[in-house]
RNA sequence: GGUCCUAUAGCUCAACUGGAUAGAGCAGCUCCCUUCUAAGGAGCAGGUUUCAGGUUCGAGUCCUGAUGGGAUCACCA
């Protein structure tokens, strides 16, 4: 075995992107604020902040566009809610030409906005290119995701952190900050012994080429077989008379697994090498399945290399006086202030634990990216472990800990809460799942007979595109630390609130920019728009401020949420108007830019959950 | 038992973080393709937001308590 490089030595900082100031967009929203602090001030001498104007969408019962809220003036302003609506409605319409009219409900100030202020305001959103991105905010992230055993394929569990991590990674990238994903093997322990254990009893040579199976599944067949010759052997010794406590004990099997085990630690070549042999087998079954779902990975950090790393940390810990050494010679850390039980850091034998090894992760990962935050995406029933990490790299003086982020998920379980687990054989695969869905689309697509022009690779190709757009939104769709139920009798929706519904809005929107075939002239004029497209604009023009919201809360269904609703919108917009070949031009143009804008707006929302877009379906 | 999470329509989820009469999809029942993609649209029906108190102009949202569900409390990962 090489000689393992120090944390120091692997010390190569990526450099620091360039923050870009960010400008203050000033268009009517901000005005509209800004004169309200100055109505406030000069009508009641109160001084407030813009941030303090709560302002929301009006209900559809009532006339107007926007409405601002009275109520958080009352106190200081010493009047009633009712009387501030109706002086301040009055200021606002004789100081801002955009404001068309008001009237007051309660504490409710609906203001009525000038037609061709949305207009304006779509036309705004159509010439900038980045709409809803952010630029650089000079800040580094690395965010992990996935995290395998390498002893079993990929199930529905990883297929949600898969999504949720490159999602976020997306949302982050595009509000400014520079995103490192990487992956971490558990690709040592006990697990995996068995899986060789099995392998070396029955695997006859036998390989994934030479039995034409995918390399992670051969192995996981192993490590199921490993638990049924397990089973066999104790239901032998127990016939034979022994209790089953004893059984376990007397295991032929666990010993030879817990023998390999040891061989691996001490470094034995023969057992490292079927290891590594197994491994690699493993690793390119997984490659197909991240090919397939369309994630990837910068960096692998392999905890067989960095588990060692951790005993680093538990050194300067001890020096420092942060972690104690028990009678046993084991480490540990207090955290009764934090009204914790203490942790353990290192085994009585020296040896390192998971926590030890995410220390050395963490410090590992620091030097090689010098990261301002670090995102865990990892399954809620690790909440308490990431809680310890964050506090004890606190106490080591790590100025990276507090940029730690633990993004936790729910677990995804059966109907009935029934828990999966893989030797159980209760478990939906991944790879199966995936196939299973776009199996579903491509019957659901030749259901709707439209593939008159399309080639048998293109059809494949949209299949592919429409399934796993199902599968993604299907689970992004919801807050992500809810615990999830998947009934594989039901399994991925692909009505109503799905990919596909999301889809078709947005093929509508480029087949009816190929139809149109020309430029957008952006200098149209329409004197009055409808309701339901200033409905549609008010709505796109919310965008930027939900994929800001997104990463400020971690939570791509923000973004699902909005694009639905944004889709939605434009559907009824397209039964109520009529798009192109109307008498005046200009309405043409206008509404062409609604399609447009509407369709980027789609496009950037899914391409931010993970989902691609097709052209037509 | 301690800690954390959670409870909204028959089912799956929303509700702009304390604002108006709690909204969508699915499932059920009606309508709408000689206009740009009907994988769409319009409508009907469906609710004491688990329960009991409290805070205030206002509570599904905050606080206290109860009940149901889940996770976690290893020298496993």
């Amino acid at each position: 075995m090489p000689k393992r490089k120090s944390i120091a030595e692997q010390k190569q900082v990526v450099e620091r992107p360039l923050a870009v100031q960010k400008e203050e967009v000033k268009d009517f929203i901000y005005k509209l604020k800004q004169v309200t602090v100055m109505a406030v001030k000069s009508l009641y001498d109160v001084d407030i902040d813009a941030s303090q104007i709560t302002l929301q969408d009006t209900r559809k019962e009532f006339e107007g566009n926007i409405t601002l809220l009275t109520f958080p003036f009352t106190r200081q302003a010493r009047k009633k809610p009712e009387q501030i609506g109706a002086e301040l409605g009055s200021f606002l319409e004789r100081g801002l030409p955009f404001v068309t009219g008001h009237n007051v409900i309660k504490g409710f100030l609906n203001l009525s906005i000038s037609d061709s202020t949305w207009v304006d305001s779509l036309k705004a959103m159509q010439s900038n290119d980045h709409f809803g991105k952010q630029a650089s905010n000079g800040e580094i992230v690395v965010l992990e995701y996935c995290g395998p055993n390498t002893n079993k394929p990929l199930h529905i569990g990883h297929l949600r952190n898969m999504v949720l991590g490159y999602s976020m990674a997306e949302i982050l990238k595009a509000n400014g900050y520079q995103v490192h994903k990487v992956n971490i093997l558990n690709d040592r322990g006990l697990a995996i012994c068995k899986s060789m254990v099995a392998y070396m009893n029955e695997g006859e040579g036998k390989t994934p080429e030479s039995e034409g199976v995918k390399g992670d599944h051969f192995v996981g067949d192993y490590y199921v077989r490993f638990g049924k010759m397990y089973k066999e052997e104790l239901s032998e010794l127990v016939a034979a008379g022994a209790d089953l406590v004893s059984a376990e004990k007397n295991s032929k099997l666990m010993q030879q697994a817990r023998e390999l085990l040891r061989k691996w630690e001490a470094d034995d070549l023969e057992t490292r090498t079927l290891w590594a042999r197994m491994n690699s087998w493993v690793y390119k079954g997984y490659e197909e399945t991240y090919a397939t779902l369309g994630v990837d990975f910068e960096r692998d950090y392999y905890e067989s290399e960095t588990y060692e790393y951790g005993k680093e940390i538990a050194q300067q810990g001890l020096e420092a006086g942060v972690f104690t050494k028990d009678e046993d010679g084991s480490l540990f850390v207090d955290l009764s202030e934090h009204n914790m039980d203490p942790k353990r850091i290192l085994r009585s034998d020296g040896t390192s634990l998971y926590f030890t090894q995410d220390l050395g992760t963490a410090e590992m990962r620091y030097a090689h990216y010098g990261m301002d935050k670090s995102i865990y995406v990892v399954g809620d029933e690790q909440n308490l472990h990431f809680k310890q990490l964050q506090i004890v790299l606190e106490k080591l003086g790590k100025d990276y800990a507090k940029g730690i982020y633990h993004l936790s998920y729910g677990m995804v379980h059966l109907p009935g809460n029934v828990r999966m687990r893989t030797r159980e054989g209760a478990m939906v695969d991944a790879d199966d799942l995936m196939r299973e869905v776009v199996e579903r689309a491509a019957e659901a697509t030749k259901e709707s007979g439209k593939l008159s022009n399309f080639s048998e690779e293109e059809s494949q190709a949209l299949y592919h595109d429409l399934g796993l757009a199902a599968l993604k939104y299907f689970m992004l769709n919801v807050n992500a630390k809810k615990k999830m139920t998947f009934d594989p009798a039901e399994s991925v929706s692909l009505q109503g609130r799905s990919a596909i519904f999301l889809m078709f809005s947005y093929v509508r929107t480029r087949s009816v920019m190929r139809k149109f075939g020309k430029a957008i002239d952006p200098n149209f004029k329409v004197k009055s728009i409808e309701p339901i497209e200033q409905e549609l604009i008010q709505l796109l023009y919310k965008t930027p401020f939900v994929v800001q919201d997104s990463a400020k809360t971690y939570d791509p269904s923000l973004i699902a949420n909005h694009i639905y609703d944004v889709a939605k919108t434009f559907n009824r917009f397209w039964t109520a108007c009529q798009v192109l070949n109307n008498k005046d031009q200009n309405l043409d143009h206008f509404r062409m830019s609604l399609a447009e804008v509407t369709g980027n707006v789609l496009k950037l929302g899914m391409n931010l959950l993970g989902i691609q877009t097709t052209e037509r379906m």
